[in-house]
DNA sequence: AAAGCATTTTGCATTTTTGCAAAACTAGGG
DNA sequence: CCCTAGTTTTGCAAAAATGCAAAATGCTTT
C-alpha cells in the first residue's frame, strides 16, 4: 500500500476530476488516473464513479475520505514539527572551535552576522579537543587540520600566521634576543606535550632545538595571558596580537608559522540550505576578519 | 513532499537501521538510505545519526515520529474502511437480470453458491429494462444483448433457446397445430410493443407474419402464467418449462429461436478478484443450469 | 594491535513510473 | 440531428526509482 496514493486521492477527491488533481498536485492526468487505479486495486474496491465529466466518489470512497484526511493532517503536522525545528536550528547554531579562534575571531564576526539576520542565535563553544559532530556536539566545527575519518564535509578557510610574541616590559627586563639561539635563555609558554589533541600545535620544534616551554597550559588564551602578564614568550596567532597592544612580535623575518583553517560539518547537512548560507557567511567573514587583524599586528 | 517516505521512515525509526527496515518494508537498503536522505534534504532537517551501527533518531527525529505514526494510523483506517466495504460487498452482491432469468435460473444458482460461500448474500433485482451499473443498481447484470456503450466489461455467457409453448389441457381444447399458418387461430401471449427495451426480444416477427399476440405484458414471468393457466400460447424459454411440466413445446422442429447472454460488470471492477471469482462462477453455473434445463424441456 | 562483523554507501543495469500527444468518450447546445 | 467542449484513456519514449554487488566504515573481539 502506497501512502502516496492517498495523497493524490484525496486531491481528486477535492477536485472531482484527475485534471483538476493534476494541476493541484503538478502531475499529468494520466499519471493521476494510473495512480487511482492502482489504489482501487490495491483496495479491492471502487473509489470513484468514472465519466468523461469528472471522477465523483463513491459510497466507499467517501468514507476513505475521512481517513485520508487525517492522514494529510499528520503528514502536515510532522512538516510543521521540523520547520520549526530547523527554525530553532537557524535560531540557535552551535559553531564548535579551538579557543583561539574561540576567543579571538568568533565573538567579533558572530555579533556582526547577528546584527544581519535578526532572531539568530549562535553559540559558541571551545573545547581544546576534537569534536564529535555526529553527537550534536556542535552543528559544525573550525579546525586546524581536516579530519581523515568520519562523514564529514571539509572546506578549506584560510591560512593563518603564527609568531613568537611577548611584552615590551618582558623584552626590556630580559636579555636581547637577535636570533633563534638566543631563546634557549627565554622562558617559552606552550602547549601541555600530552595533551596536545592536534599535531598541527605541536609548534616549539619548529621554532628550534633549543627551544623549550616552561610554562604549559591547554589553552591558548590561557598562554597569550600569560604573556600578556610578562611570564616569557609564547607563539601566538596574529590574530590574536591586535587585542594587546602590549604585545609585540618576536623575530618575526627568522620564526614564523603558517597553518590553516578548516569548517567541517556533518556530510548529512550537505543539502539543508541554511546551514549552507551560515557556512558561507561565516568563512567569508573569517577570512575577511583574519586579513583585517593581521594586517594589524 | 511525499507521504511515502513517511511511511519508510517509520520504519527507520522502528527498526534503527536500515537493513531492518528494508527487511521489513521488502525494499533493498540502499533504496531506504536513499529515501530517508531525500526526505532529510526536502524537510530541512536531519532525523538520525548515522552510522555503521545503524541509525538513530535525532532530536527532531523524535518529533516527527508521533506525527508519522498518526499518518499511519490514518493510512490503516482506510484501509480497514474498504476491507469492510468490500466485505459488505462480498457479503452482499446485487445480480440485475430480465426477469426471466432472474425467475427461473437465478434462485437455484445462487442458492447453491450461497451455499458454498457461507456468509454471502445475494441481492437478484429483476427489472424489465436497462441497467444502470453506474449508479449501482447493481454490481453485474445479465442481459440479452451486449451494451454498445458505457465503460464496461462484457463476457458473453451462453446461448439459449426459446419455443412456443401451451398446456396440453389448452392444446386439447383448441385446433390442433399443425405448421407456422395454423399459428393465426390461437391466442398468442408476448411483449407490449413499445415497452420492448431490448430488440432481441422481438420474437413475434421470427414466429410468423401470421402471428400476433392477444395478450400482452412487460414481464416473461407474467406471460408464463397466463400459459399456464391455458389461456395461449407464449414463446417460452425453454430452461423455464421445466419448471411447469404441465406446459409443452408446440412445433419445436419448426420454431425455435437461439439468443444469448451476456454478463456485464463496472470495466473498474475489472480488478477486484471477490467479484472476479463471483462472475466466473456465476458464469460457469448458468452455463451448466442451462444446459441441465434444456434437456428436460 | 589487528582482524572480523554488521552496517551503510556507491556504481551500474534493470524495472517501474511518468509525461506528452493523440484518440475516445459523453453531456449539452445550435 | 450533428457538433463542440470538457473530460478520461491509451501508446510510446524519456526519466526516475529500484535492486544488486562491491567497497567503505567504525565498533568489537581475539
Amino acid at each position: 500500500m502506497k501512502w502516496d496514493d492517498l495523497k493524490v486521492f484525496l486531491a481528486v477527491a477535492r477536485g472531482e476530476s484527475l485534471s483538476s488533481a493534476g494541476q493541484v498536485l503538478k502531475m499529468d492526468p494520466a499519471t493521476v488516473g494510473r495512480r487511482i487505479a492502482r489504489l482501487e486495486e490495491r483496495m479491492q474496491a471502487r473509489l470513484f464513479d468514472k465519466s468523461p465529466q469528472g471522477y465523483g466518489l463513491t459510497e466507499a470512497g467517501r468514507k476513505v475520505v475521512a481517513h485520508a484526511d487525517a492522514a494529510e493532517q499528520a503528514v502536515i503536522g510532522a512538516l510543521e514539527e521540523t520547520r520549526g525545528a530547523s527554525n530553532t536550528l537557524s535560531g540557535s547554531i552551535r559553531i564548535g572551535a579551538p579557543d583561539g579562534v574561540a576567543n579571538y575571531l568568533l565573538p567579533q564576526i558572530c555579533a556582526a552576522i547577528c546584527d544581519e539576520n535578526p532572531g539568530l542565535e549562535v553559540q559558541i563553544v571551545a573545547l581544546p579537543r576534537v569534536f564529535n559532530l555526529s553527537k550534536r556536539e556542535a552543528d559544525m566545527a573550525i579546525t586546524v587540520s581536516p579530519p581523515q575519518t568520519g562523514r564529514l564535509t571539509v572546506q578549506k578557510l584560510t591560512d593563518y600566521h603564527l609568531h613568537l610574541a611577548a611584552t615590551r616590559q618582558y623584552l626590556d627586563q630580559h636579555p636581547p634576543i637577535h636570533g633563534r639561539n638566543d631563546l634557549a635563555q627565554h622562558r617559552l609558554i606552550g602547549y601541555i606535550p600530552d595533551m596536545i589533541f592536534d599535531k598541527e600545535l605541536d609548534y616549539i620544534d619548529e621554532v628550534g632545538e633549543a627551544a623549550h616551554a616552561g610554562l604549559m597550559s591547554n589553552s591558548f588564551s590561557v598562554q597569550l595571558n600569560w604573556a600578556r602578564q610578562g611570564a616569557g614568550i609564547c607563539i601566538a596567532h596574529d590574530f590574536a596580537l591586535p587585542t594587546y597592544p602590549d604585545l609585540v612580535q618576536i623575530l618575526p623575518d627568522q620564526v614564523a608559522l603558517t597553518r590553516s583553517f578548516y569548517l567541517i560539518r556533518h556530510a548529512d547537512d550537505r543539502r539543508v540550505e541554511r546551514l549552507n548560507r551560515m557556512a558561507e557567511t561565516l568563512a567569508s567573514a573569517l577570512r575577511h576578519e583574519i586579513v583585517r587583524l593581521e594586517a594589524l599586528a
